[in-house]
DNA sequence: TTGTACGCGTTATCAA
DNA sequence: TTGATAACGCGTACAA
């Protein structure tokens, strides 16, 4: 272990110590190629040795990268954005790179104008894009015009443009309220999700066609609206226990409003998994902490982040459209048989 | 409303079309005196007109400041991750500074080292540390050597050598327990937070303190260990409730924990709140989503966070200790007498 | 395979 | 109160 020194060393020092030309140490940092492996050796031993870092600054404002990449990320919840910035983190490390992150409103007007800010301050090497935000087209747009590059996670629609990361929301709800259908219910609530994300009419549209495929007609006041949080979760769930014939399942477009789902349930003394099954998507890692367990579709946030931020870095040409498969994860909630 | 343009514009261009210096637009970007009115209203126009954004990269090579300021956050719970960065940046865009933000593990063998190196690649100008990084020797010295300026928030003891914000996590937790001891409890159960952080040994002394004083007798089967989350909290309870004279009321050192301890008071049919109070901090702004509403002591994370950054960015003298007032929160959970 | 010279866009120094 | 010029630490272009 070689103590690190209290000064930040420069490239120049490194350079000397190693017997060679600034220009051969930056070869070295840059993994570009003809170099020998005897020099190659010496300079990461002197960088070692000094514990040097490059500079940022110095970097971005030369070269034609920055080595930073920003995460627009809105905050539909709070574990959601966590787990965005551990995802593209991830990958930032990997391709040591650094990530710039902070909660964006997207209910501000000038949102445009403030990522513009961040652009022009920070010259990202590229831009990862979370709902809702994909789907406006100003700022899209100011990307396009910009030539910037960016990825989209789960847009509303697929853009030959650019790159997209997403799971099939649709297939996803279907599979989910088929497992409930088979576990015998019919009457089966829904909860939707904030109207201004597009994944919202997506999960409807599967649940919609679950019960069509079963046969169920669709009555619509089982289906209420959300905002993708625990209170308005449990609000809906509330609404659709308050029916005369009230539905004996609950499918939540979100785990945090199937987290506020069950606490309804429970402070109307309906005993779940006894009398109610209720169910969700985990968007956010939430489900791993309630208790009963939900069933959920587990939708990996933080992959499709790693994912997402991965084809940024290292796929500088190709535009991509990947899907990530989502996994259905049974749980306990669920797991009784109605009505036993 | 001026059309953005679509490449970025340079100081260079904002002091041609202002007809002055270079030098003068820096003048003006950066607060400094001696500027006419005249040229100062001409330079502003300019730089409005070209939509003018200093490059960072630029003005941290070439200055001593770098605009930026890191927070270094542990994740114990999302919402408190969410929290700090919402306070820091709150502030940060006051002071037209950037945060640079990312989760950080304290477990991580090399956390100095990565401290360190982001130190080095940005530069900032100073570091928000929350706990329990606040109390880690090694990263602390390693600041101090560098002369870097840092603020703490809830460190484990106050230092003269750097500034601090707090609340007093002991008088807290003495007037929540004294609260429940008022409303007839005296079987009151604690759970504690994590034990490496300072605050979880600071609140278990609040409440040994508010028992004492109220002649309660000290049962250390009453006290279980937590870890801040959501999942101790629940276990804790759920130790807690196993007991033959089991607790009337518990106390959880965090709202992810309280809202643990409520999920097993329902498992085991406790309808809260009859036969059960319970109370905690609400450290994440989770219990203000929570059904039953809790009663706690609302730390306002946030606004420590927001505070610290002021303190960093604005006294760059004197090492202050600045406590912030708590606040207590009556809620519906505890609210109904013991017994009715 | 390696080195030299220049420039990136801003701030700092010093002179006017 | 203003301006000219030299840094800042690195990548790029080109030469050796």
């Amino acid at each position: 272990m070689t103590p690190s020194p209290a000064r930040k060393s420069t490239i120049k020092q490194v350079a000397e110590r190693a017997a060679v030309s600034i220009k051969t140490v930056s070869r070295v940092l840059n993994n570009e190629r003809y170099i020998s492996d005897d020099v190659r050796h010496r300079v990461e031993q002197a960088i070692r040795e000094l514990a040097f870092q490059p500079s940022q600054a110095a970097r971005a404002l030369a070269g034609k990268r920055s080595h930073q990449v920003a995460l627009i990320c809105d905050n539909p919840s709070p574990y959601y954005v966590y787990e965005m910035q551990s995802g593209v983190r991830a990958q930032c490390l990997e391709a040591n790179v650094r990530m710039i992150a902070q909660p964006y409103d997207r209910n501000s007007v000038d949102l445009r104008h403030q990522i513009e800010q961040l652009i022009d301050q920070t010259n990202p090497d590229g831009l990862i894009l979370t709902p809702p935000i994909t789907d406006f087209d100003d700022v899209i747009d100011m990307l396009q015009q910009r030539r910037l590059k960016y990825v989209c996670i789960s847009p509303a629609k697929l853009s030959t443009k650019c790159s997209a990361v997403f799971i099939d929301n649709l297939a996803a709800a279907q599979a989910l309220v088929a497992y409930l259908i088979s576990l015998g219910h019919r009457r089966i609530g829904f909860i939707g999700g904030h109207p201004s994300y597009a994944t919202s009419a997506q999960r409807r549209s599967g649940y919609r066609r679950a019960l069509e495929l079963a046969g169920i007609e669709l009555d619509t006041r089982m289906e209420v609206q959300g905002e993708y949080d625990f209170r308005s979760g449990a609000d809906g769930a509330a609404q659709l226990l308050a029916l005369g014939d009230r539905p004996t399942a609950i499918f939540a477009s979100s785990d945090d409003m199937a987290a506020g789902a069950l606490a309804t349930a429970h402070r109307l003394g309906l005993n779940v998994p006894g009398q109610l099954s209720i169910a969700g998507f985990d968007d956010t890692a939430l489900a791993e902490v309630v208790w009963p367990p939900l069933t959920t579709i587990r939708q990996p946030t933080r992959e499709l982040a790693y994912t997402a931020t991965g084809l940024l870095l290292n796929r500088p040409e190709p535009v991509e459209h990947l899907e990530i498969p989502f996994e259905l994860i049974l749980r306990q909630s669920t797991a009784a048989r109605l009505n036993g």
